[in-house]
DNA sequence: GTAGTTTTTCCGTATTATGGAATTGTCGCG
DNA sequence: CGCGACAATTCCATAATACGGAAAAACTAC
């Protein structure tokens, strides 16, 4: 017999990784994650990655047992907990890019008056990992520190995919491709950004996904590290002329280059400081 | 034998939740997070949780196909990974307290000029969730989102744990009270503290950690929920006089209360839109 | 070039997580 | 107000799972 009968050759789920009770509290928090405001309830969470109730209650108990998972005010629904904001600022913090980028980060905000982001590349998407704040709050901009976009949505976003190697430039169109419709694009659109950044080493439009919005990208791309992170701003394209947008542009080259060079250094990182508590 | 001289009857270790393989996780979550800049080395995890090399091994390799963990440039050093921010940004964003409470500390950050913090209670702790940057960026102040405060310490965490029942503020007293000394302060101290936000409502202290830094802040305790949040803001003395100050505290208490108030009416919380992509 | 340390792979074993079944709790409807 | 259906929780025997010792490989230091 060519095939084993019995034994399939164990098929490679791409989202396992040997130890399955973390392959599940994971599935379970990526549930949690989606399922948004009045919390998930066990049996759905269960249902939704093929578990018996009890094992999802199980994983449920230990998880809120460590603060990851909370359950919401009622009593009976449960929702990502605390505990993981508090690991993932250290995680933010980990690199030492987000501190070192803040200045820049101010700055820009400073002199536009507009929000500015920093965005890192996790995996398949780009994550907002700070955040400046403009003068005027742009209601649709819910990308708070946290906030995920498929790599090629949005301008920082689209800037961290022009800057990876071509190999893995294919690999996430194609793999992110199914998402893209979601957000409002196509895999066709966002190779053309990302060739049009890749050939002006910046990108800097007018037409975003939402009218009178305009973006404004750079990557930073320090020499050694394979950091790939982005500086992006938003702003309303009424309140500033052609000019002025160049303008700012110039200024996050700038800053980008600033922040490339002082990676560059080693041991540029500046060191926390643990006492200024709010 | 009046005890078992074999089976110890099985002491139950507070940071032990029924899932081993979780706690161990959390574990090494919880050193990687304490590692600084370079991040950890495996012998080192290992041993700092008692476990195999083989088996942390194992855990990390899992970690990081999860992308929770990621191996620092060289190659053989671990860290947080940067899935960790995305699954944070979800969970601040799950309770809606977050997008709710933006445009107060937008406009708190308006008015005064001054940065202010939407802080959240995270078991012992006190995580920030939210934080909007004054125009002047105070160097000390390194907490940023995510940062985590022993639940007494600074202005928003202790007016967190002036809200809570008194029985809770014993436990937590007695918990976090080998901690305080680490964060310059003491039991008696926060104590002190404590009573006397109980007593006024509010905190508005000029003499803080930092000399010259003064410090502010205002309970969220909405009628219905038990979500314990505080707005917090720091600013520099010397750029306001007494009344400035009062008059900060004034709006402050006033965002707070229209935030309780609208955490009072059923379905208050805004939902997310999902373009407005960087 | 060699000795020592650290990381990685392998594999038999027993500990650990599993899920079916039973119990308790909660909600909706007659 | 009480019954029926559904969801959550607890219990427990079972086997599948993660464990860690040992050996190999990779890397560092000397």
């Amino acid at each position: 017999m060519s095939a084993d009968p019995i034994q399939a050759p164990a098929p490679p789920d791409p989202a396992e990784s040997g130890i399955q009770v973390l392959d599940r509290v994971v599935g379970l928090l990526g549930l949690l994650g989606e399922a948004s405001e009045g919390g998930a309830q066990l049996s759905r969470l269960a249902a939704g990655l093929g578990l018996s109730a009890s094992t999802a209650h199980r994983l449920l108990a230990a998880l809120e047992h460590h603060g990851w998972v909370e359950r919401v005010e009622g009593g009976r629904r449960y929702r990502l907990g605390t505990a993981l904001i508090g690991l993932a600022g250290q995680a933010a913090e980990g690199t030492g890019l987000r501190r070192l980028c803040r200045p820049a980060l101010t700055r820009l905000t400073g002199e536009s008056g507009e929000t500015t982001f920093l965005i890192v590349r996790s995996g398949l998407n780009a994550v907002v990992v700070d955040r400046q704040e403009g003068a005027y709050v742009i209601e649709s901009l819910t990308h708070g520190v946290g906030g995920l976009i498929p790599l090629g949505v949005g301008a920082g976003s689209a800037a961290i995919l022009a800057s990876q190697p071509p190999a893995e430039i294919e690999e996430v169109l194609a793999a992110n491709g199914v998402r893209y419709p979601q957000f409002g694009t196509s895999g066709v659109q966002v190779r053309r950004r990302v060739q049009q950044i890749q050939q002006d080493g910046y990108l800097l439009s007018e037409d975003s996904l939402i009218s009178g919005l305009a973006v404004l990208s750079v990557a930073i791309r320090p020499a050694g590290h394979n950091v790939t992170a982005a500086i992006a701003m938003n702003f309303i394209a009424s309140r500033h002329d052609q000019a002025a947008r160049h303008a700012f542009l110039g200024l996050a080259r700038q800053e980008a280059a600033r922040i490339e060079a002082a990676l560059a250094l080693p041991g540029s990182l500046p060191r926390p400081s643990s006492i200024g508590v709010p």
